[in-house]
DNA sequence: CTCCTGACTATTGCATGCACTTTACTGTTC
DNA sequence: GAACAGTAAAGTGCATGCAATAGTCAGGAG
């Protein structure tokens, strides 16, 4: 069931999925015992894995107490949304520039799985969408030709790893989001670094949205600093006590 | 001479201090065992470290291979710059709203700071200016209240480690530079998210154009793709053949 | 002279063991 | 019954040792 072993595939990588699949939730502790005996290691890799998920943003590591995974709350979520426009539309913008023929053939597979496992249909699968948009998005990072901007946009990515992909967005917040995918490689191919960054924009808002509700309006007099969270089914992500 | 022991400040700090001092310069190899000795402690805590600077972006990790000190290209160091000011563009403007009071005087401290030892006059100490200024950026950081951007911000000014706050820059990017710190505060002050943010924006613009000179015109003949670097004496960053 | 092959050295990757901190529990005292 | 102290258990922090991999150099064949 669980894969027994790292398998040449480096132990931050596991303890992700293991976040990914929700079997540690938000705010769990990772022990360094229990990760090293789930992933047939010894605490030295998982000690190390630990302080590079903390370092990216998905771990949070308290001196002498040991690391949990980060709970955010719908503020930080929004933050996250907004970095992750501006720096993925300079990824985009950059790719427009520097993908390869390879990349783009690529990113167009992923687009058209995400669509095939993400639209209603016989080969829907909201389970599998993840791993393609977290493949789509970092290949585009990549394609950037620029190690700073891929940084960033892991970092950003990883950050938000407890948020499953369409899990809990209406039907058509998932067309528009598979319509995005496909545009954005289209933008691509037509060198149009403008366009791809708009559409990535686009892109992000739609997710924020389907994810969060509507925005909360600054001079209203009402949930001036609470956002929404309707829409999204997810445990309330209520920060634990510092 | 250097400092014999880590004195609970963790050793990821101290490996940074000697990258930011350019007791190894980009490029450079990074070895366990000689870190090791040289900060007195064993070649586990340097490993962790060295993960969670390589997830940080001021270190290259190539397994097997070990860790090298990143050399950023002019290309790369122009994409830096504009992630700063995107992302710390969002920083200030957040911190506008949740700054402490607290933090505004440390802010305003750092700022006096700065100016005191990088303006020409008695107390000038380009060698001190380093510090202060990774003190204000992170500083200002925390205050947006977001863990999210405080990471990114971190990241991305732990990426350029490498360059040396105002050496090299002429005077007038010097006098324009402090006089954005001063500002910036002043926009926090006011509780004006716009202001500070094109502030900041303003801030990068000057440093990107003090170290790295006049932006690429696009559709310009001559020098495409090869930003000037003219007004920086650093050491050519050119990457090391992959 | 060049290229290839082999062993040797240096360095990384990982497992294990011990010391110290934190936490939880239990027994005692007010 | 509640609060506190003392102790035991659990978990992190770090040092050390061994196995494995990459880099280096010497030797020999073409």
């Amino acid at each position: 069931m669980t894969t027994t072993s790292t398998e040449r595939g480096s132990v931050a990588d596991a303890i992700r999925a293991l976040v990914v699949t929700r079997e540690f939730q938000p705010g769990d502790r990772l022990a360094e015992a229990d990760l090293a005996a789930r992933l047939d290691v010894s605490r030295t890799p998982v000690r190390e894995a630990l302080r590079q998920l903390a370092a990216d943003g998905m771990v949070e590591h308290v001196p002498n107490k040991g690391a949990r995974v980060v709970a955010l709350s719908p503020a930080e979520l929004e933050h996250v949304f907004e970095l992750r426009a501006r720096v993925e539309g300079t990824a985009a913008s950059a790719a427009a520039v520097g993908a390869t023929g390879a990349e783009l053939d690529r990113l167009d597979e992923l687009a058209e799985e995400i669509a095939r496992h993400g639209l209603p249909g016989p080969d829907q699968a909201l389970d599998r969408v993840y791993g393609c948009n977290a493949d789509f998005h970092l290949l585009l990072a990549e394609s950037s030709r620029s190690s700073v901007i891929a940084a960033s946009v892991r970092q950003l990515f990883h950050t938000a790893a407890t948020v499953r992909t369409y899990q809990g967005f209406d039907e058509a917040s998932v067309r528009r989001s598979v319509a995005h995918h496909r545009e954005i490689v289209a933008a691509l191919r037509a060198r149009d670094g403008e366009w791809a960054r708009s559409t990535m924009h686009s892109h992000l808002a739609n997710a924020r949205a389907a994810l969060l509700g509507p925005r909360p309006v600054a001079h209203s007099h009402d949930t001036v600093d609470a956002p929404r969270d309707d829409g999204a089914d997810d445990p309330a992500p209520t920060r634990p006590p510092s």
